[in-house]
DNA sequence: GATGAAACATCAAGATC
DNA sequence: GATCTTGATGTTTCATC
């Protein structure tokens, strides 16, 4: 899978808004729709453009409270492991989820409302998996940055 | 700013699939295209459907290192905090920022190809500023859930 | 909520480099 | 020989009714 230089510029406007038509979209590539139109249906296909999200704010939406929710465990089975991903990644509080390097074994990211409903979810998250010998919660006072588009050199 | 249950439907399925055309759209909510259409500009008006953007394949494009960056400081001047935005936000790598309540004062995430890769991009980061206390960085060893869904009730 | 004009995406056939 | 342009066709958006 090689990009090259057009490829790359489509995917860096693309990331920043993809409700551009496609005649827009080739011109600031210098480009006519067909070729452009090839270039995206191949971007689609090998993956690399994988899908196209609305974004929301989550400050009109009354859900700007984030937290950080650092995670140790003492049963470190794959079979634990698998226990723990299938409580967690159905949360829709939970925007991101990772297994970590370091004194913490898993830290996610959780959007919610407000403290309350924090600690609501905090609850559901603790009695829906055990093994949790180390639960410990950050929170965000104010954020200074927020992106989705991945840095294309 | 009022919404009910369709325009939190409309919203729900677009924070999922954003290249969805307004039949199909419509037709998901019960909805004809005219309708569905005025819904959505006053979607777009109010400010809550912010933009719509394409996200990409961090693993094929070779950035699939997720560090998360803590930083202390000393300065805690409203210009030392400026000077700070002003610092990190341009950087292209750095996805996510917050100012944070408990120990560390700034945490951000950072997206990039590999640990030499964050290694230059820490350099760059703490020569652009001073008063950084304290930098400890972690690093995510799996990525389990990755959402920019909102959860809409 | 229906309708239709204008804008748009899609794809074939052929030109260009 | 891959990459482009033109143009024809079906689809989608969106303002008027």
């Amino acid at each position: 899978m090689h990009l090259d230089k057009v490829d790359k510029a489509l995917l860096a406007r693309l990331q920043e808004d993809a409700s551009l038509s496609l005649a827009d979209l080739a011109e600031s590539v210098n480009l006519t729709t067909t070729p452009c139109w090839k270039r995206l249906k191949r971007l689609e296909e090998s993956g690399v453009l994988r899908k196209r999200v609305a974004l929301l704010d989550p400050a009109i939406l009354g859900l700007s409270f984030t937290a950080f929710v650092h995670i140790k465990t003492s049963d470190h089975s794959e079979d634990w492991y698998q226990r723990f991903v299938d409580a967690v990644t159905p949360f829709d509080e939970v925007m991101e989820c990772y297994r970590m390097a370091g004194e913490y074994d898993y830290m996610m990211k959780v959007q919610v409302a407000d403290m309350p409903a924090f600690d609501l979810f905090y609850k559901k998250l603790v009695n829906s998996i055990d093994g949790l010998t180390n639960v410990t919660s950050t929170f965000a006072m104010e954020p200074l940055k927020y992106t989705t588009a991945l840095p294309l050199v």
